[in-house]
DNA sequence: TTGAAAGCGGTACCAG
DNA sequence: CTGGTACCGCTTTCAA
């Protein structure tokens, strides 16, 4: 069924059979109205690959994410995607679970589709990729990426500042001997994160440990506690590198009969809805994903907010979240 | 950049350059080089409009999710989309909120874009959608849709059987007093939990008790569970609808230093990773969804698997899985 | 109010 | 091995 299938059957040109189907409103309604009933007689639907190609314009704009299963990208698409609907837009995700060629591929696809904007909400990233992109006429939005380009908006986090916020808290109770589960892929995000930690710690003289999952799995984090414990080290803390991690860690430590926080305190990183419920609750550090997604949507659309920041570089703060999960650090027995 | 555009830069005809962009033996190396040189200085890349437009093929296949937000959803929708890949396609995927408008838009969008085929995994169906879909000429597979079509595939699951997996389970352990917290919304999988719920219960002329969450949320679970608890009924154990709603439930109960299993057993249904790692981990009902995603996905693609189980309905089976949530019915104090 | 025709960027078939 | 060209289905002037 094409737009001349529909012209032919209701005795009209092409031209008006678009006119009624894009709401023009220079249509007889007699007209308007045969046209109609024919259509869904055929039952019609425009060909979108036509549209686009004719109009040029897509009205689509596009989200790279490292991981869906991850409630915090999971959480930026859908925001993303919201705003898009909400202003008559459409969005098409793709996961790259942390591959470079699965981003690459991810690139070119929206590239290919010729989205209004990309938004690249990745861990991993290689500088040729950045690069790559950033010759694109197509506005492109980063979150967590180091450098910009022209017209290339990066949006991003001091993680570094989080995870100071959440050591003074940890010290402030009394923590000294403390451990990091870190991630097991070298994201700069969670690179980050584990290097601040080890750099406080130093500055503090803390006696620091710390140990990678071997996956993104709940049962690495658990190994991964499981394996700290035996090693020995006897933290009063164990941070994680998210909350998904904390999660693991926050059941080994239960199936071993270690009181959280009484015997040892944990948190998280992230503020996942999920990081309210578990058993404590977690101290975590807030990472503002709805305001992300806003910023990175703004970007992208032109939207009547006046000056684009197309090219910019745009700080977002993290926030010391404390709920149960942590608390004074036990006194040595 | 167009096939033309590279076409003139390297003296060559639009046609020698789609050769080498759709990699065609017959072209002289030399030409393909020199070629595939001016493609990357005016990086170029090839507008997937165009494409489908004039190949007809779209390679791509749509999934209707009601909630990705629910790992359930979120998982099919990966599977797939894994499967896709693998095999040459692409694959879009659309929620819809449970909203059959959303529904009905995302629908269009995957016929306006062509796509090879659709999955719908959606738990909100409208008679009248399902009856438009089956006018289609794209095949189409449902999850959990009462009534097929010419050439449309349904793939169901047997609820009620979990329901009564868990139910003898529960019984066999001495539980009479049980409570259902179902689903917020009227959605024809969750009903028949609830519904199964309620009849094997008569059945055994134990006292039941229903009650409905307000929303999706963790902190809606959460009021649910307190407010059962309010009620004074005084249950022995907490059936949920599903596992997400069962973590709220889980959290409330600690909370109010209720004991699970010992003073209260509780169960999930869907058996998402989560469910390995709450405290403590939860009894519930596997949903298969994995040989779910790869039928939905063969139906779809052609496949060499011979015969199509297009227009046929397909069954999956549920399956208890015990955890530490459950346990012996306390004895009357 | 309505219609005709020129693209949009590729694909694919037919010649050479 | 390489080039010419007729569409694919729709949008968009320009006329009528």
């Amino acid at each position: 069924m094409k737009l001349a299938d529909i012209a032919e059957r209701a005795g009209v040109s092409l031209t008006t059979v678009s006119r009624v189907v894009n709401g023009d409103r220079n249509v007889k309604s007699s007209t308007r109205a045969r046209v109609q009933r024919t259509m869904d007689e055929l039952n019609y639907y425009p060909n979108l690959h036509a549209r686009s190609l004719a109009g040029g314009n897509s009205k689509t704009i596009g989200v790279l994410v490292s991981n869906l299963d991850n409630p915090f990208f999971l959480d930026i698409y859908r925001k993303i995607d919201n705003l898009a609907q909400r202003n008559g837009y459409d969005s098409v995700v793709s996961a790259t679970h942390y591959d470079p060629d699965r981003l690459r591929a991810g690139i070119q696809s929206m590239i290919g589709r010729r989205v209004a904007g990309i938004a690249v909400v990745v861990s991993e990233m290689e500088p040729h990729i950045v690069e790559e992109l950033s010759k694109v006429e197509i506005p492109v939005v980063f979150y967590d990426v180091g450098r910009g380009g022209k017209r290339v908006t990066n949006i991003r986090l001091d993680y570094t500042k989080g995870m100071r916020q959440l050591l003074e808290y940890l010290f402030a109770l009394g923590h000294r001997r403390m451990a990091f589960i870190s991630y097991p892929l070298p994201l700069q995000s969670t690179e980050e994160r584990r290097t601040a930690f080890l750099e406080m710690m130093a500055a503090h003289a803390a006696p620091a440990h710390v140990i990678s999952a071997s996956s993104d799995e709940f049962a690495s984090s658990r190994e991964a506690a499981r394996e700290l414990l035996r090693a020995g080290f006897e933290p009063t803390a164990i941070l994680c590198v998210n909350d998904l991690m904390a999660v693991g860690v926050l059941k080994e430590l239960s199936e071993q009969g270690i009181s959280v926080p009484r015997q040892i305190s944990v948190t998280g990183y992230d503020n996942i809805p999920l990081s309210q419920v578990t058993i404590p609750a977690l101290t975590t550090i807030h990472i503002p994903r709805e305001e992300i997604a806003q910023l990175a949507f703004d970007v992208l659309v032109p939207g009547r907010t006046g000056s684009s920041k197309l090219g910019q570089e745009i700080l977002v703060e993290p926030e010391l979240i404390v709920r149960q999960s942590t608390g004074l650090a036990p006194v040595k027995s």
